[in-house]
DNA sequence: ATTTGATTTCAATATATTTTGAAAATTCAA
DNA sequence: TTGAATTTTCAAAATATATTGAAATCAAAT
């Protein structure tokens, strides 16, 4: 395969693959686009080469910004702006883990406490069945946000190491 | 809170926490009803609570079957089909993760694959970037694809142990 | 074999999300 | 300052996704 169409795949599927992940697809093909660009871009050479236009290439780069995985850079001499993305596949999975951590479970957390003390009677069928899903839901989420939040420390691939202690 | 207010308010979160992670609105809102239900309901059940269409219920009801969610119960001498959904959410979460996979990470690693095998010199700017994130990306989704084996795997409540073995 | 109750399908419709592009705002250099 | 280059905003348009509901299909009971 050359590289042109390889380069093709890799944004499509990466922008496929983003949609799965709470990304849109602009934005994770923008992404994947800066992840195998060797020097910085700019913004209009997004715009060429992904087909997009202006306005939706400014607000996803300024989104991929936010997320911590792309970063302005400002070449003397130069008016445009460049952009890097972050390289480190590792880290990058880090970033997008803490960012959903922080949207969706921790709220989720909040609320499971709020639901888990509903009013009533513990022995009454519908308030047991209720409270007994919530405090499930509520236990396992909150060791796997423990667990992530090791995960973020972690300098390394903690996969390696976790999945090493497991083997033995 | 009442019992009610605290179940409707499950219902609509879970809903909205399902469409971040590759299940729709309605599909969560169906299983959150089906987790806090102590027996088995019907489709008519669905459609009263969660004000939706037989269509639509129907649909949803059918696709949480296909992950393994939900199972269809023929209570003895009725003529309606009434269903459970499976409750212990390590469970869940078992097949949520064995599902995605199986859609997601497993056709990914296949691109990656063949997109590592880019023809041109590997000493060019443009071929070593690319062929490097590629390879950082493969490398790094063979071990998480391995390491959710593991946890498909797992009896019990895999967070614990991995997080008691990485803490010593 | 027919009726009745229940389930499934799917084209049409509604809703939600993304994308555009032109205007407004900002920034820098002269 | 002024003006040209660049970035940002956001209402409107386009696209994608979810939902409806009526008709078709299926299956149990008579």
């Amino acid at each position: 395969m050359k590289l042109t169409e390889a380069k093709q795949q890799f944004i499509s599927s990466w922008g496929a693959f983003g949609t799965h992940w709470g990304i849109n697809r602009t934005m994770a093909q923008i992404h994947a686009l800066l992840l195998i660009s060797p020097d910085p871009i700019t913004q209009d050479d997004m715009m060429d080469q992904l087909n997009i236009s202006r306005g939706n290439t400014n607000m996803n780069i300024r989104e991929l910004i936010n997320w911590g995985l792309v970063e302005r850079i400002l070449l003397p001499g130069e008016r445009k702006e460049y952009f890097i993305a972050e390289k480190d596949i590792w880290k990058v999975v880090k970033l997008i883990v803490k960012e959903r951590k922080k949207r969706e479970l921790e709220p989720m957390l909040l609320l499971l406490d709020k639901l888990e003390a509903v009013e009533g009677d513990k022995r009454d069928k519908e308030i047991k069945s209720f409270v007994e899903t919530i405090s499930g839901i509520k236990k396992l989420s909150k060791q796997a946000n423990k667990t992530l939040d090791t995960m973020i420390k972690a300098e390394e691939n903690w996969f390696i190491g976790s999945l090493m202690k497991i083997l033995k």
